[in-house]
DNA sequence: TTGTATGCGTTATCAA
DNA sequence: TTGATAACGCATACAA
C-alpha cells in the first residue's frame, strides 16, 4: 500500500506551499510557467490524484451524475437502456464525471429516491430517461434547483397545462431526445418508394408522447404522398403477442396492407409471425417476406434476424445530454471539440437536442 | 433551498454534543436509551441524513462499488449485463453501497481505470464480470489489497500456473458464478428424455473457461447416458452467421443429428436458420421444428421467438456479489435476512458461490 | 505570484 | 454515558 500523497505531499517536493499545487490544480494561468512545471512534475512522479471526497466537502460538488436504472421491461428494448449507459459513461469520463446507478420501482419512488440521494451524496445532476406527460420528476428537480437533463422531450399536453391557470407552465429543461417521427417517416417513405401503396402501422395506444410522435410520422407520410391512413393503423401494448395479433388484425381486412411499420422492434417480431412467411410461398427459398416490416429501436433481436429497423443514435444522445450537464454544472464555460449541438441556438433557454434517427434496411423490408 | 442540515444541527435540536448524534449514528448501543431516542427524533424532524464525502473523508470509505459496463459486444447477449446491473444496483441500495459505473475498452486498460479511480475515489470495491484465465485484473487488485468479486470463477488453468514456479498459485478470491456446465446438461439430458440420441453442440473454440464449461455439460451427460459425443460438437466464434454455419455443417453429415444445443442464443438462433423450418416440412401449421435447438442465456431474443434457453439467475448472482463484499467491507459482521450463501461452509476461504440455472423449455425444443 | 489561516461535516481519541 | 478537541484533504479569502 503506497504512502498516500496529498496536496501537502506535492508542495513539499516541488518546494512551494499546498496553495499553489491547488492553484495549479484549478487555476492554472494564475501561477508562474516554471512553478507550474514544477508541480506539474512532483504530481506525476508522485501520482498525486485529487480526492474527490475532499474536494467535494469543500465545493459542495461531487462530479457525480445519477442515471436510473430500470428493470428489463418487456426485454426487447432493454438494451437501449444499455447502450445508452454505456455512451453516457463514456461521456461523462471524458467531462471529468461520473454515472451512478439507482433503481425505482416507479416514477413515484424514483421522486423519493432523489430526496435521499441528494441528501446523502451531493450528486451533481441527474439524468431522466423516458419523459411521461407532465412529469413530476421533472417538476420536482425544477422545483428544488437540481441540475438535470432528460433522453426524451417533455411531452407536456399545452391545453391542459393552460387550463391549470397561473403560471403552471413547467419551465424549461435541458433535453435530449431522437426524433420518433422523422425515422418512422423515413421507414414509411422507403415502403412508398419501394411500391408499397398499402402501408399498415402497429403502435401504441394514443397517449403516450413517444408513441403519438411516431404514429404522427407513419401518418403524415401518407398523407404527403396523397393517401389516407385512415384505418390502417392499430393501437397494441408493446410485447411481442399483442404486435402479432394487432397485425393479424389489420391483414384480415379486405384490403390488408403491402407493409406494416410498427413502433417498436417487439411489435414488428410479433408482425413477423402473423404475416404470410416466405416458407408458406410457392416460390423456393425467397427470404424476402411479401408483406414488409419495420420496426423501432434496431434491437439487437432486429439485427439477429433481419428486420428493419429505426436505429436511434444514442452514443451521441448520451453525449449530448453530457455536454448538457457540463454546460450547467461548469457554467457554460465550456466549449471543447465537442461543438455546437444546440438545435436551437436563438433561443436564450436550456439546451434542446433533437436528434435525428436512421433507418437500417435488412431483408424484413 | 432548505437550510443545510449537519450533525450540529441535530445535536442543537436534540440538546446533546455533536459526538452523540454520530454515536448515535455509528454506535448506537452505547448512548442512553432516552438520549438515543430525543436524537432520532432530532434526525427524524430536520430531515437530516449524513453527508457522505465528510463521512468517506473521516473514514477512508466510500459505500462505493464500481463496476464496468462493457459496449454491447455482440448484442444478443448484451441484455445479459443489464440485467446484472440492474440487481447489483438493487442490492447494493439495501446493503446501503452505491453502484458506480466505468468503461474499459478492454482488460489492459481496465486495470489503469482501476488505478485512477482509487486514486481520485477511494472505492470501496470493484465487481468484475466476465473472468478469463489467469485474470490480470484480479491479480492486479489482489496485488494492492482492494476488495473485489468476480462474477465468474476464476478460470485459472492448474498446470499453466504450477509450471510458473515459485508460489504463484493465484490467492482465492470472492467470487459468484452460474454453472454453466449444469445447464447445458440439463438442455442435453431433457432432449435425451424426449427420445433425442444424436445430439449436436455448437460452442465457442476451446479456450475460454465459460465455454469449455459449458461443451462438457453437453459431452458428460452424453457419455453417461452411454453415447459418444464424438463428432458431434463444433466451434465456432460467437454470432449469429457463425451459429448458423456451425449447425450447417453438423447438419450436412451422414448422420446429422437431431438436436442442437448451443452455448449461447446468438449461436442458437443462427442454428435455428440451419435447421429446416416448419414452413418447409410437408405438415402443416406445426411449430415444433423438427430438429430442436437450445440457447444459453435466456436472452429478450429467445423470448420473443420461442427459443428454448438456459436461464441465469442473474438479480440473486448480484445480490451474492453484494453479500460476498459486503461481508468483506463490514469485517463480517452482518449477517441479516440473506442467509448463508456459502457454497463450501467447510473452507475458511473467502465466499464462492456457484448458483444453479434453469432451463426454460419453449417451442423450439 | 506565493504563503497563511480557516472551515467544510464527520469520526476518533481522550478526558470528564 | 457524554462532551471537548483534533484531524481527514482540499479550496478560498486574505495577507505578504
Amino acid at each position: 500500500m503506497a504512502e498516500k500523497v496529498t496536496i501537502a505531499t506535492v508542495a513539499r517536493r516541488a518546494r512551494v506551499s499546498r496553495q499553489t499545487v491547488s492553484n495549479v490544480l484549478n487555476a492554472p494561468h494564475i501561477v508562474r510557467e516554471e512553478t507550474r512545471e514544477r508541480v506539474r512534475e512532483a504530481i506525476s512522479a508522485l501520482g498525486y490524484r485529487a480526492n474527490q471526497a475532499a474536494r467535494q466537502m469543500r465545493t459542495g460538488r461531487s462530479r457525480l451524475i445519477a442515471v436510473r436504472i430500470e428493470p428489463t421491461r418487456d426485454g426487447v428494448n432493454g438494451s437501449v437502456l444499455d447502450r445508452f449507459l454505456h455512451g453516457l459513461t463514456e461521456a461523462a469520463e471524458a467531462a471529468g464525471y461520473r454515472v451512478m446507478l439507482y433503481t425505482a420501482p416507479d416514477s413515484r419512488s424514483e421522486i423519493g429516491a432523489y430526496d435521499s440521494l441528494l441528501g446523502a451524496y451531493d450528486l451533481d445532476a441527474f439524468v431522466l430517461t423516458g419523459t411521461e406527460h407532465d412529469d413530476a420528476r421533472a417538476a420536482w428537480l425544477t422545483e428544488r434547483n437540481v441540475p438535470f437533463v432528460t433522453f426524451g422531450r417533455p411531452w407536456d399536453d399545452p391545453a391542459q397545462t393552460r387550463s391549470l391557470g397561473r403560471a403552471a407552465v413547467p419551465s424549461p429543461h435541458p433535453w435530449v431526445d431522437v426524433n420518433g417521427a422523422d425515422g418512422v417517416a423515413q421507414a414509411t417513405r422507403r415502403l412508398l418508394d419501394t411500391g408499397h401503396r398499402r402501408i399498415g402501422f402497429v403502435g401504441w395506444p394514443t397517449g403516450s408522447g413517444v408513441g403519438d410522435d411516431r404514429r404522427s410520422g407513419w401518418a403524415d407520410t401518407l398523407r404527403s404522398a396523397g393517401l389516407d391512413p385512415t384505418g390502417l393503423d392499430r393501437a397494441a401494448p408493446d410485447g411481442f403477442a399483442q404486435g402479432e395479433a394487432a397485425a393479424r388484425d389489420l391483414l384480415a381486412g379486405a384490403e390488408p396492407p403491402t407493409a406494416i411499420v410498427c413502433a417498436s422492434d417487439s411489435l414488428a417480431l410479433g408482425a413477423l409471425q402473423a404475416v404470410p412467411g416466405p416458407g408458406d410461398s410457392a416460390a423456393g427459398s425467397d427470404h424476402r417476406s411479401p408483406v414488409a416490416v419495420t420496426g423501432f429501436d434496431d434491437t439487437p433481436v432486429a439485427q439477429a434476424i433481419g428486420l428493419t429497423s429505426v436505429s436511434q443514435p444514442l452514443a451521441q444522445a448520451a453525449a449530448c445530454c453530457v455536454d448538457l450537464l457540463a454546460d450547467v454544472l461548469d457554467g457554460g464555460r465550456r466549449g471543447g471539440p465537442v461543438g455546437s449541438r444546440r438545435s436551437d441556438p436563438a433561443a436564450g433557454g436550456p439546451g434542446q437536442v433533437l436528434l435525428r434517427p436512421s433507418l437500417v434496411v435488412r431483408q424484413s423490408g
